[in-house]
DNA sequence: TCCTAGCACTCCGCGGTCTTAAGTGCTAAT
DNA sequence: ATTAGCACTTAAGACCGCGGAGTGCTAGGA
């Protein structure tokens, strides 16, 4: 039904139309397209390729604009993941080995995401409940509180003050501190639960009082209160994008942290590309955005996601390629650290 | 020069114009405000105004508009601060008192100025330079690598990564460790540098290599890059203003940390008010924003500021009422902490 | 059977003109 | 010093006509 050359035709559409910003109609596509063919061929594909829903007209005597359809052709079997340049490669690198710390490698990563494909960038930081536990610290601060510092593998720190212990004498909590320590040091965040069940049994019952509140909160931080944090990059772009809908809409749901997440989709191994195009995201602000996103992590083990988003006519192999190509560096930075 | 009734009118002109964000005429006035007069009288009082550089009209035959100086005059001897009703400073109490930690004190915080206000918000994160030494840790990280984590009296939490420490034993770190903590608990950021200057001296010449990274890094962290954090909130808000330069520009300033810092002004001491209207600010893109923005602090020492930026067009002394308000509480919620 | 040339048709966008409404500045009267 | 009246200016909106880009259709050619 649809042959090689109505697919070309769609590329060509699809292709013209990013680049232009305008409907693009059947001779301007003959002309710069070398399609061999003439523009009255063209049209009758396009009317072809418009029963399918792949394009559609703005109005009668216009050019014809890709549907969100029609960009999902394009993606899945249209175009090709565009490698960067050697040049943008070595800018990449220089980039991101420059920083120092987890919160600087993020920091960076949203700009150049930013930079390299001219659109919003997001990233979430390294998920707290796919690393191990490095160290965990116990600081008694002042006589009724104790901080508790958890630094984790990826070299997140999570911190947590305790309140209203009473009697926690320093030794108490060096004790504490050295018996915890035994017991989670190295271990999966998702272990962390078991391994510290019957450590309360363990402590002097002077101290148990202690040990149970310092262990509520752990695991508190562990699990119920496991906020993805994310950073947000780029906002200056939108201000050239056109939306269908109101900048303000975008602008207000790219402040929920919680909807971004959910937005970064589902790609579970690093490096694999997920697109969402227009309608195909749930969220109100986003219908007429598509988002790249992609898995980072360490190995073939992914901690966490970034990607970009921007309106439905964007260069989608170009911004695929930067979003694929930036994961994986973060994933070499990060294991290299 | 300038009678009370020429004052009344420019008052007149500036909470019109701020409400409808229309120029406003003669006649309106003299409806609206009860000053009394005819619109005539209104009109010899405007060219006044006029010559004298506080108001402007777009074009012939059109209303007037203030311009930056009228701004100014009316913040100065026109307005009063005003105070938030009941309701609202209820809500600011509860909305605030639940953050656990500082930085969801200060992700409440630019919430909540953000929609107070309506327009963009900006917190800063106390600043480590005016606080004190809480704890320092030390913690191995393999056998090449040492984690600093610096943690102040007003719970920020600074961490770095010390790599390439040969031979750093358990036991030298933490002897390490001791020593310092001995040195700098308690001591203001500031005194730092001063408390830890013989420090070297007293380690055995083994590690002395250890300690020397140790503290450069530590030195490095307090000095060098002490690069004060910023939040930013209620961007969504940027959609409804309208500026005379572009989004974009007012968008990529936003972006830059270093100008937000600059931005906030010079307040010194906490709740006092800074506002810069316009031109008065000299970067770039905020040539036609206002800025209101206040310190907060721990009892009468200013830690950070924070503040709002919106078109020079604002409700200045909603506004300010917000942002003083915001300070205040957040000042007593760190004091409380 | 598929492609192409030609042609009439549709509709948007642009520039021009006209009108209206708001607001001003000036002058003369109170 | 204030006010009423009036002529003048200007932006904004409505209306119109036109040109251009693009289409769909039909009939003729490979």
């Amino acid at each position: 039904m649809l042959d090689d050359r109505k697919l070309a035709v769609l590329r060509a559409i699809v292709e013209d139309y990013v680049s232009t910003n305008e409907p693009v109609g059947s001779k301007a596509l003959a002309g710069k397209h070398h399609l061999g063919v003439s523009p009255a061929t063209i049209r009758n594909d396009m009317v072809a390729l418009e029963e399918e829903g792949y394009i559609t007209q703005p109005h009668t005597s216009a050019g014809r604009v890709p549907t969100d359809k029609g960009y999902r052709l394009f993606v899945d079997r249209l175009s090709t993941v565009k490698p960067l340049s050697a040049a943008e490669r070595r800018a990449i690198e220089s980039f991101l080995s420059g920083a120092v710390d987890l919160d600087e490698i993020v920091a960076r990563t949203v700009r150049l995401l930013a930079q390299l494909t001219r659109q919003v960038a997001i990233v979430q930081y390294p998920s707290l409940t796919r690393s191990s536990v490095q160290h965990v610290e116990l600081v008694p601060l002042g006589s009724q509180r104790v901080m508790m510092v958890l630094i984790t593998d990826t070299g997140r720190v999570e911190q947590r003050v305790i309140d209203g212990v009473d009697g926690a004498s320093e030794e108490a909590v060096e004790d504490l501190r050295q018996l915890l320590n035994r017991a989670i040091d190295g271990a999966w965040l998702t272990d962390v639960p078991d391994a510290v069940a019957d450590l309360p049994s363990q402590v002097p019952p002077d101290d148990r009082q202690l040990a149970m509140s310092v262990l509520s909160v752990l695991l508190e931080s562990l699990v119920e209160r496991h906020e993805e944090k994310v950073l947000l990059g780029g906002t200056a772009n939108l201000a050239a994008m056109d939306f269908s809908v109101s900048l303000r809409e975008v602008l207000e749901a790219l402040e929920e942290n919680v909807v971004l997440i959910r937005l970064l989709g589902e790609a579970e191994n690093p490096s694999m590309l997920t697109v969402r195009i227009g309608a195909e995201n749930s969220h109100e602000g986003f219908q007429s955005t598509s988002i790249v996103s992609a898995g980072y992590g360490i190995g073939d083990q992914s901690l966490a996601k970034l990607g970009v988003v921007g309106p439905t006519r964007m260069d989608y192999p170009g911004t695929m390629g930067a979003v694929r190509a930036v994961a994986r560096y973060v994933g070499s930075i990060l294991a290299g650290q």
